[in-house]
DNA sequence: ACCTGAACACCGTTCAAGT
DNA sequence: ACCTGAACACCGTTCAAGT
């Protein structure tokens, strides 16, 4: 976490500087209303500073953006790790990690799959990490799969399946597309426990009377 | 569809040019990448023009996400209007529609879940198009349940973990979060059906050997 | 090697003015 | 009532210049 040169610079990394500025920002207020001259100000340098550092302001987005796709990555690999009832509750508990990390960085979630960053074939790295987290739900999947407790189909398409439920689930409580506010106590919670039952019911082996 | 008043103006009616125009250029570059002035300039008006009309340059937007939400809802209706299986097959119908809409309409999806439009609750007739949407599902389901092909519990919760599963799907297709071209043939629509196979067990009634 | 400041071509939005 | 054109405060990006 040192800077990898001398002191001959204002901040001893200002790429880094420049990422931590730009976070807060955007967490505050989203990707689309925050400008480069404001995150450069809030480094504490001028607004063509960045260019030294970054191709442009995409490159920037998308850098922050991998970076959020690694730490969501990283969440579900400890949930994995940690969850003793093998691969269906494993499954299951990567669904909430995904609904709570939406709710908690909503602006986190639309730079990494709204279409702020244009091009996202223009960021090798970032199409990286992202394949990086549906690969991790894949090795649940196939784990789940050769203990017979999700049924036999290819499992990147059951992979994707699951992926599809819980980032539906996340996006639309991020769009505010269903109620949240406002809605009767506990409503998301018992949505996202809705939405895990209906995955588990689907991706099962087992007859449903052998459930639960 | 004619001009209300006399030919006292340019366009007989602007604001569907402007509609018409905005729309076509949305659908070609996505609304991130298109301008008010050059929305004005292919109606033909002066780059001011449109505040006759729009309070801003969201309120236009939100009028072409309202327009978008109304027609995939009346696709909806009339896929469900027009299928006789029962509602089991009526919702899964309701779901190759959406992931359909998406594929051939992905600007559009991103301007009616993206998060284009900041202030979404300042604009209550796009709110309503979006309820519209989520209400029509919700009436299959309930048409499920009670016919006793889907499970019992709250009708607006299963509503919700069909529309994300679809949605999902979508959002993740038109993000090209997932493998589209470059994909072997057909890789777009086996995931769609895995995931339609997907909500159709976990919301089934009946237990799983009964079905197919 | 790293940063600045002026400059360029754009934005969205306002407002007085024209018909 | 409807539209225009100048003006304002912003953008992202380039580039010559400074240390």
């Amino acid at each position: 976490m040192q800077a990898k040169r001398g002191r001959s610079y204002h901040h001893g990394d200002l790429k880094q500087a420049l990422r931590d500025a730009a976070l807060e920002l955007i967490r505050e207020r989203g990707a689309e209303s925050v400008s480069l001259r404001e995150i450069s100000q809030a480094a504490g340098v001028s607004h063509t500073a960045a260019y030294r550092h970054y191709a442009d302001k995409q490159a920037l987005l998308a850098d922050l953006a991998e970076e959020a796709f690694r730490t969501l990555d990283r969440i579900h690999r400890r949930t994995i790790e940690s969850t003793a009832g093998g691969p269906a509750d494993q499954l299951a508990a990567c669904g909430r990690d995904y609904v709570r990390f939406a709710i908690d960085n909503p602006h986190l979630l639309s730079l990494m799959f709204g279409n702020v960053i244009i091009d996202w074939h223009a960021h090798p790295s970032l199409v990286l990490a992202g394949q990086g987290l549906a690969t991790t739900l894949e090795t649940v999947v196939r784990a789940g799969q050769a203990a017979g407790v999700f049924r036999a189909g290819d499992p990147r398409e059951l992979a994707l399946a699951a992926w599809s439920l819980v980032h539906g689930l996340s996006s639309l409580i991020v769009g505010r597309r269903v109620p949240h506010r406002g809605a009767p106590r506990g409503y998301v919670e018992r949505g996202t426990e809705t939405c895990i039952k209906l995955l588990m019911g689907g991706i099962s082996a087992l007859p449903k009377q052998r459930r639960r």
